[in-house]
DNA sequence: GATGTTTGATATGATGGATAACAATTATCA
DNA sequence: TGATAATTGTTATCCATCATATCAAACATC
């Protein structure tokens, strides 16, 4: 499908003294006749790919205060609802491999928002537990994702589309 | 969010000699309790990624036999919709960044599957062209993306809910 | 107690995405 | 026309994500 996006963001116009505005293409309408998409708009995994970019794009300026990237956010919200697990459950219910849950989880510690704690049932295992920063930051993020984040795209697809594309997503997600 | 998924594959099982079959989990229910996904199962993004996730990985599967990447599939959908068109043109329809498009093309031009070829009116562009093994390719690629992958879609959200989640995903894509 | 497994961790490689810079070419306009 | 700027494809490079192999420590099983 081919993906990107969020890019072509720079200006482009000479900076060296008095700038020149040379063409002001007004609209990314630099093509003369626009590309066509053609099958392209119709094939379900490019639209979605393009979806999920926007979608995470502004994710993450809604959360820009707190510094959170989806992943780090969705470790947060997990370790809130399931308090006393293990680094392992919680990678796994996120579909991260363990290696790379480790720096992950170094970037979350080294900021005070949790803790890895031995347990005293299994040596081997660390427990996660979100500290009060944590707690604090994450009921942050969580207010900052519905009054900006969420609530833009009830506007966008309405409550009953909102919970239409919901239903039909986790769907994929599960049965695919 | 954090994302991933794909993984899980191996069977984990002792490969030494006899095997010893020690828990069988029968299911992923390796977590005496399952961690909740709590807040997050509302996410839209989170649940987006998990979905595109799915789709790329069953599209790549599909269309396996010919190697191509949902990536190279849309290029050279593209270049069949599009001919004359340059490479900043193709790639900034598919938002690639041209640095970034140069060794995607070449993995197509080595394969015989396109060709660059230098513009008569600007002797700086690439006018891209579809060869006709490239057309054999992608037609072939197109009906197995149609019979396999789409087909299996349609199967699970219907007709006419394909139709909504798209003009849905479209409108995000679009407009958010 | 010997053998194998699990857990967190490290090292490492592959891939995708992003920026800076460059030569060749073209466009602008003074 | 000639100087200056912009565009095109490219290279080099960096960063993040993803994936695999491997390891020591701790546990489980028999």
């Amino acid at each position: 499908m081919a993906d990107g996006a969020k890019n072509q963001a720079g200006s482009s116009q000479a900076r060296t003294g008095q700038a020149r505005i040379p063409k002001e293409p007004a609209e990314p309408a630099s093509e003369t006749q626009a590309v066509q998409l053609g099958e392209l708009s119709d094939l379900l995994g490019y639209v979605l790919k393009r979806a999920q970019l926007k979608v995470f794009e502004d994710f993450l300026s809604c959360v820009a205060p707190l510094q959170l990237t989806p992943a780090q956010f969705s470790v947060l919200l997990l370790l809130d609802n399931n308090p006393g697990r293990n680094q392992t459950e919680i990678a796994n219910t996120l579909g991260i491999l363990r290696p790379n849950f480790v720096s992950l989880l170094d970037s979350l510690e080294s900021r005070g928002l949790c803790t890895r704690v031995r347990s005293p049932h299994d040596r081997r295992s660390h427990i996660l537990v979100l500290t009060e920063k944590g707690r604090g930051v994450l009921a942050r993020a969580k207010k900052l994702v519905v009054s900006k984040h969420e609530s833009r795209l009830n506007e966008l697809l309405g409550s009953d589309g909102r919970e239409t594309l919901l239903s039909m997503l986790t769907k994929i997600a599960r049965e695919f």
